[in-house]
DNA sequence: AGAAAACGAGAAAGCGCTTTCTCAACCGTT
DNA sequence: AACGGTTGAGAAAGCGCTTTCTCGTTTTCT
């Protein structure tokens, strides 16, 4: 083996030369392990602020078995909604002494099985958000991904814990809200067909739907841009629909900034929604009404539910009381801001 | 030691004793080294992949004493640039074969030193985001954090490479932008005193007042958020300046957002303008003139940096050859949007 | 006071790999 | 046919820690 010369990094070994005690015995000390004489353990502990030591965490890593470090698996870091899980897992992990490491797929979804593998071998578990994987794929990967946290998807057969945003109702919501302010005739403009929160989205709609056969929901076919809301104003316009429910936030001001352009008052002609509450939300002309989804506490609350199967008893497959397949959902809440108000025809 | 009892992971030796050959074997097989039998190798390979071995990472890292892993220590994993700069690294690091961990002070900035030592003992490398680390505290740090790349600060004593934005030449572009337009009286609105950024951007009006005394320009102190830019709106009006630079996009949007409620036409009354070209800048009304900061680019540049740092020779502080020291400069790009015209009084 | 229990610290065995070191088998020379 | 020179693979020594095992000491109980 290579021998580093002179700087090699204070070592266990060396402190525990220089405190004139075992190396057994220092890392009991830096453990806090008690049965060591206090005597003793300030001795070592002086010894190692004195020769600052600091244990290599690859060396304690192999000894314990884990790594104190939890992957977090995202289709897109320049996503907002991504980076704001990342947050919340990063920030509660943090407060629990965990790291994340980053797994970025870049939008190449063939990649996420394998970047996933991956980082779970780094790391004590996974949080994945894969929201465009196949439900087979994601079923046959979850096993080999134990421990794991899905955001925003559920498991089957397989039961993960999950975090999950009630998409769903938050359109009902809105949908609710248009339709208190007199609108009858709605569209929304949908985000891409393969993102299982649009479906979350269409499944929500067809349950209003249902409860209220009198409201007429056009679906229009659109993405998740600013630029792809900017671009669906003219089937918005044909739709002939008075309240617009938007896919997110972004689109509903892409649509927003179009209809400025065109010269088309808001809310006074058409009530635009939006979805997510992103901070811009509020300072757009006029201020969207939309439906906040608290994002960040999405990360955290994974974060816990990782924790909980971090700290829960090896044997992961047993009974009642382990905390597997835990769902926790949250719910988005209405924010009513001064883009929706009674349509035209019977405002005035 | 605990012994993990059947679904005990497969390691190096079940390969090996299935192959009927020696770990060495199939490390060697695993590691692409050339010097093992074809034939041999093709049957290791067969077994490894028979018996879906995957080497386990962390006996890799002690042994090879690296871990393929670089931090990123940032102040505010919620702030825009920092997700940017984050983004930059991961996605280049990964097409090196490096991970990302993420080390997020949240802004206490007393934690940062701890924070990136701790970081950099996990990792190969560390780049490191602390604009408002005293450089007293920087300098004392930087040796031990070695291999590091700062961005957006550079050291003095201590030479470590740095990825910075030449943010005093985007400042003095704006102004000469506005001042080309016609306008004598200019006001910046400041951002953090703190904020190193600032300094820079503070440092190029200097520059820009010397060569053109004519132009008067004023520094009113304000802070980086959409909040303090809309509080700004006062003091911008009471300067008398018909030439607004704002510190950033989100405080141009602020104010932007006061001087629309007022009633104040931008850009017939006023020019406005930010810094970063955010992705939302094309979309205000009137669409933002700012200066194009490729912050991506420079996670992306801090990589490469970190790349030749690890690449390099072992003598860290040897001769002229290594990459110590090197600093790339990115220039930010005058973007003219709507938001800047010619003043009222020579307009009209 | 003697034996059992409790304690505290050192020795040593790993954790799962990589990489020397070593040596047998094989090659082509004169 | 004997010999230095290659190859190629196994044996073994770590990488820097943690944790069991072990055993000499001290304390406690009857």
């Amino acid at each position: 083996m290579a021998k580093r010369a002179q700087t090699t990094r204070v070592g266990i070994s060396d402190v525990a030369a220089k405190a004139g005690v075992s190396l057994a015995t220092v890392s009991r000390v830096m453990n806090g392990n008690l049965s060591v004489d206090p005597q003793i353990a300030t001795r070592v502990r002086a010894t190692a602020t004195e020769l600052k030591y600091q244990p290599n965490p690859t060396g304690r890593n192999l000894a314990r078995g884990k790594t104190d470090t939890v992957g977090v698996v995202v289709p897109d870091l320049g996503n907002p909604t991504f980076q704001s899980v990342l947050r919340g897992v990063s920030r509660a992990a943090a407060l629990d002494g965990y790291r994340v490491l980053i797994a970025d797929s870049s939008e190449v979804s063939s990649e996420e099985s394998i970047l996933a593998s991956e980082a779970r071998r780094r790391c004590d578990g996974v949080v994945l958000c894969a929201p465009r994987m196949s439900p087979a794929e994601l079923e046959e990967l979850a096993p080999s991904l134990y421990p794991m946290v899905l955001v925003n998807r559920t498991t089957d057969a397989t039961s993960s814990p999950s975090v999950i945003v009630d998409y769903g109702k938050g359109i009902q919501d809105l949908a609710a809200h248009l339709m208190e302010l007199g609108h009858t005739r709605l569209a929304y403009v949908a985000g891409p067909e393969s993102s299982a929160s649009n479906g979350l989205r269409l499944a929500g709609l067809a349950t209003f739907r249902e409860a209220n056969p009198s409201i007429e929901i056009q679906v229009l076919p659109n993405g998740s841009t600013f630029e792809d809301g900017y671009n669906s104003a003219a089937a918005v316009l044909d739709s002939g629909a008075t309240g617009i429910m938007a896919f997110n936030d972004l689109t509903a001001m892409g649509l927003l900034s179009n209809l400025n352009e065109r010269g088309i008052r808001v809310p006074a002609e058409l009530s635009v929604t939006g979805f997510d509450d992103i901070p811009f939300a509020r300072y757009t002309t006029p201020a969207l009404t939309t439906a906040d989804v608290p994002i960040v506490e999405v990360g955290e609350q994974a974060w816990r539910q990782m924790r909980d199967l971090l700290n829960s008893p090896e044997g992961n497959d047993a009974g009642a009381s382990t905390p597997e397949g835990v769902t926790r959902t949250f719910s988005p809440s209405l924010v009513v801001r001064g883009s929706t108000a009674a349509p035209a025809s019977k405002a005035q």
